[in-house]
RNA sequence: GGGCGAUUAGCUCAGCUGGCUAGAGCACCUGCCUUACAAGCAGGGGGUCGCAGGUUCGAGUCCUGCAUCGCCCACCA
């Protein structure tokens, strides 16, 4: 054994603050990585060598919240860990900034509604901010003292408006994901309203349609009333909602002998009345057997239905009998389209009854036309519920009565509690209004979707059921148009006939070379500007995608689908997606759902799934509740380290208490690893080898340490590698390890001793700060700049490797390429002849120190007599390593006495003697 | 009504394919200013593992039923 007698590079204790300022040094190693560019990847590795991350767009509107920071700290450990594991990680950042948020955003911030007739304001279009637009837009105001009513502004004019304050919006994520720490590729932003995004999007459309799963058709559609807007079924969600039964007696027309002359249904919904289309019981009820096939009239408005029999309708309910409307609901769309019945629609898109005069457009029964068309004139122009409070003054009025049996209203409306269908960002329940829209085929498509569903490795495993149970209730094929502005336009153009009406078989589609277009902007092929809304040319579609749409192609969009074909190999399918459980069935849905229409493949192999960040009463935690913390603060408050600490701390799939207590944890982690740091790196001594007994069975413990570590890893336990790392680096390494070796660190006597230990402790170090580095980035990587990243070369440890090589063999290999000093290399420590003589030792200072807690005496207090009971084996165990535990101890040396003597509860039990002074 | 998850110390959570006297941190109590760290160290108290059955030599751990909470879906007269 020769020993150098080269010193190791050691730092000057006091050279370092004594605290941690953490704010200051965050800023610096956030401006350090960016030099350094740790994020960047390597555009030429092949598909294989890529780990490529599908980073959800966070919403730009959306309002920041400790859920973010939670799921976005996720996928930026599983981003560090992959690098250091020799990974060329693509981790791109996109904002979706299209939809009805940044919408409603810009409507309720600068007071103003879009109005496709409105003229372009030349003012407007030169305010390049918004502070001049908000100007501008005040100075138009035709009436300053009325500010109330919003401004009707030109489409372009709102469009433009709709970037600036995304633009906003999206600075403000930027700037949380950047304090976070996060190792995002800037150089791969994206937002799904950019140019590539439209034409992706576009294409994405054009290739449906050549594939013939696109078509438009006029359908009844759930509808928004306040956004005017069709929905899809997967924005839709149930609320539960006060309303009321109220019974009605409809009239029998013709009744047979000993049928009944009349019935009662029992509504939530009378304002419907008017648009009652039919009547229906289930068919084996014999309260109503003898009435299918004849006609009911309705009070009120005396039109004549049909009474038709379906087992759809539940004897159990209500009143067993029922109205079907044009329409309340999905079952009276699937009533309509089945039993061929009329079509009444009675509220306008806006939601309000329809200007109409019954009784001509739709027939009362002989006698009661202007009865009809009088009452109905009382609704017309109301919105629902004020509809339904006049049609239930109208109900309660004899002589609306349908049968003479007085009014036609039984008694007052019971209350009940129901669910009742919202559009998940609306404030007024759905309609179902029928409306010209845009569909892709999906219904056809379900074994496909599941079988690709199934390809996809969900993370928890559980998650996986979400989107099957979901893709096997699909009930609609997807509604992709909606009737906005601030979005990707359909690119096509309908042909408009000698009267000037769209010829909707035929329409126009952009071709490739167009994209992205914007039909209202520019001709198709072979028209002209002139001949737009012409007789004979052309008219735009006006209507938007649906944000999915886009946010769907997420993969594409990074791979370049379309763009660059190389670039397209080297990136897609993607290795993971990170996103929360609520979007399983629109944005995971919609993407497999794309991959498979236009690749044929999976998006991504993997989905990891990130659960919710719950109040202490086990609330989901939401702004509109008032609950939610804004985030910012909480990262100024506590740190970075400390706050990615909490977030690390949940498992994929599992929601998670909101708890301050947890993030002080991390404080605390992050001043103890400056200290250990500092005091490892203190040590002086020769550079030598890892020879003594004690500091080869710790390195051996740290082995299996990593060896857990990396396995969980490389299961998106990250949780888990944290909990196996930290719980080492706590008691393993700081509260024993170290203070084992104090003694040798400073010998004079054992220079080879002391140059073991000194080795034995940077190694134990530079192992922990790797572990940790995707957890907490700043401390470790500050801890490790002292003075690892010289003796590595690697100058940053998010770019040094991982401690072992990824346990997962198809992963195996991908640390080539990698070397470290051997001071930095945990294979080139020999196993230790007793594999339990660190453990051993542990226990044994554990023993001495509960002695001295019990004596109240100070732990440092020097022994003049320590004697540890304990077996044969026990004994056996420490032989190699009693000096250490001696001087650990306080002793000039370790006695033992007798064979037992170790109690039911520990294997030593220590007698000390303290030193007289 | 269907599906999924959760239920372990006062709080937040670990306990993987069944094999310990059930663990950690926070909080609590006691002692210690020990030359990395008092934002620290050491010691201690505290749980019939939601309930009831079952399988097994042995069950937080597997099976069945139930309860409570949460999420998703369906219902929506």
């Amino acid at each position: 054994m020769t020993i150098s007698k080269e010193q190791v590079r050691a730092i000057e204790f006091s050279d370092l603050p004594k605290r941690f300022d953490v704010p200051e040094r965050e800023a610096h190693w956030r401006k350090m990585w960016d030099e350094l560019g740790i994020h960047e990847h390597d555009h030429s590795q092949p598909r294989e060598r890529n780990y490529v991350i599908d980073s959800p767009p966070p919403t730009a509107s959306g309002s920041l919240h400790p859920g973010h920071i939670f799921s976005y700290t996720h996928q930026d450990i599983i981003a560090r860990y992959r690098r250091m594991t020799g990974w060329n990680v693509v981790y791109p950042m996109g904002w979706d900034d299209n939809g009805l948020p940044t919408e409603r955003r810009v409507q309720n911030y600068f007071n103003v509604r879009c109005d496709p007739d409105q003229q372009v304001e030349p003012e407007l279009a030169a305010a390049q901010n918004i502070n001049k637009t908000r100007a501008v837009l005040d100075s138009l105001r035709p009436h300053k003292e009325r500010i109330k009513d919003p401004l009707p502004i030109a489409r372009e004019d709102f469009i433009r408006i709709c970037h600036f304050v995304t633009e906003e919006d999206e600075q403000a994520y930027k700037d949380l994901f950047n304090r976070m720490g996060y190792s995002i590729d800037w150089g791969e932003e994206y937002a799904t309203i950019d140019d590539r995004s439209r034409r992706i999007a576009q294409r994405s459309f054009l290739d449906l349609d050549q594939k013939g799963h696109v078509y438009t058709a006029e359908l009844p559609t759930m509808w928004d009333v306040d956004f005017q807007t069709a929905v899809a079924q997967a924005e839709v969600e149930d609320r539960e909602k006060q309303g009321a039964y109220h019974d009605i007696e409809f009239a029998v027309e013709n009744p047979g002998p000993g049928d009944p002359t009349s019935f009662v249904i029992s509504t939530t919904r009378p304002e419907l009345l008017a648009a009652c289309v039919g009547v229906t019981a289930h068919p084996d009820d014999e309260r109503f057997k003898g009435l299918f096939g004849k006609h009911a009239i309705i009070p009120a408005f005396f039109s004549r239905v049909p009474i038709f029999p379906s087992d759809k309708a539940d004897p159990e309910k209500g009143t067993g009998i029922l109205m079907v409307c044009t329409f309340g609901d999905q079952t009276d769309v699937e009533w309509w389209r089945e039993e061929g019945l009329a079509l009444k629609p009675m509220l306008d898109k806006d939601g309000r009854v329809r200007h109409m005069e019954y009784g001509d457009e739709w027939e009362a029964v002989p006698g009661y036309e202007d009865r009809a068309k009088e009452n109905f004139g009382q609704l017309i122009g109301k919105r629902v519920n004020q509809a339904k409070r006049i049609t239930v003054e109208l109900l309660q009025d004899p002589a609306n009565s349908a049968t003479g049996n007085g009014a036609p209203m039984l008694g007052e409306p019971k209350p009940i509690s129901h669910p009742v269908r919202y559009y998940e960002k609306g404030d007024n329940p759905i309609e179902y209004l029928t409306s010209r829209q845009w569909f892709v085929r999906l219904l056809d498509k379900k074994d496909g979707l599941q079988s690709k569903g199934e390809e996809v490795r969900w993370r928890p495993d559980f998650m996986h059921k979400r989107y099957a149970n979901w893709t096997d209730g699909l009930n609609a094929d997807w509604a992709v148009s909606r009737q906005r502005y601030f979005g990707v336009p359909i690119p096509v153009w309908y042909p408009l006939n000698e009267h000037g009406e769209r010829d909707y078989g035929n329409y126009i589609v952009a071709p490739e070379d167009m994209l992205p277009v914007d039909p209202t902007a520019t001709p198709p092929p072979g028209f002209s500007e002139e001949q737009r809304g012409k007789p004979g040319g052309f008219d735009a579609e006006v209507d938007v995608f649906d944000t999915w749409f886009t946010s769907s192609l997420s993969p594409q969009i990074v791979a370049r689908w379309g763009d660059e074909d190389d670039r397209m190999a080297q990136l897609f399918p993607m290795d993971i997606r990170p996103q929360a459980h609520d979007i399983i069935r629109t944005w995971a849905f919609y993407t497999i759902a794309k991959a498979m229409l236009h690749q044929d493949d999976i998006p991504w192999r993997n989905a990891a799934i990130s659960g919710f960040i719950i109040d202490p009463d086990r609330k989901k935690m939401s702004k509109s509740k008032g609950t939610a913390v804004t985030p910012l603060p909480l990262v100024e408050r506590y740190g970075a380290d400390a706050v990615r600490y909490w977030s690390s701390n949940g498992r994929l799939g599992m929601d998670m208490a909101y708890d301050e207590s947890v993030f002080k944890i991390g404080a605390k982690l992050v001043t103890k690893l400056y200290n250990a740091g500092k005091f490892v790196l203190s040590q002086t001594g020769s550079q030598g080898e890892i020879t003594n007994e004690l500091d080869k069975a710790f390195v051996a413990e740290l082995k299996e340490v990593v060896r857990r570590a990396t396995a969980a890893f490389d299961e998106y336990e990250f949780a888990i590698a944290l909990q196996v790392t930290e719980e080492f680096f706590w008691s393993g390494f700081t509260d024993n390890y170290i203070e084992l070796l104090k003694g040798r660190t400073r010998s004079d006597d054992d220079m080879e001793g002391r140059a073991s230990a000194v080795a034995g402790l940077r190694l134990g170090l530079s192992v922990m700060l790797r572990l940790l580095a995707p957890f907490i980035p700043t401390i470790t990587d500050e801890v490790w700049s002292w003075v690892f990243a010289d003796e590595t070369d690697f100058e940053s440890v998010h770019m040094a490797p991982w401690p072992a090589k990824s346990a997962n063999p198809t992963e195996a290999g991908m640390l080539d390429g990698y070397s470290l000093p051997n001071a930095h290399s945990l294979a080139a420590v020999p196993d230790p002849e007793n594999g339990n003589s660190f453990t051993a030792a542990c226990e044994a200072i554990a023993a001495v120190r509960k002695a001295k807690s019990e004596a109240g005496i100070s732990l440092g207090k020097p022994l003049s007599s320590l004697v540890l009971l304990a077996d044969e084996q026990s004994r056996a165990d420490l032989t190699l390593v009693l000096p250490d535990v001696a001087a650990a101890g306080g002793a000039p040396e370790v006695q033992f006495n007798g064979a037992a003597g170790a109690s039911a509860d520990a294997r030593f039990v220590a007698e000390i003697e303290p030193l007289e002074e």
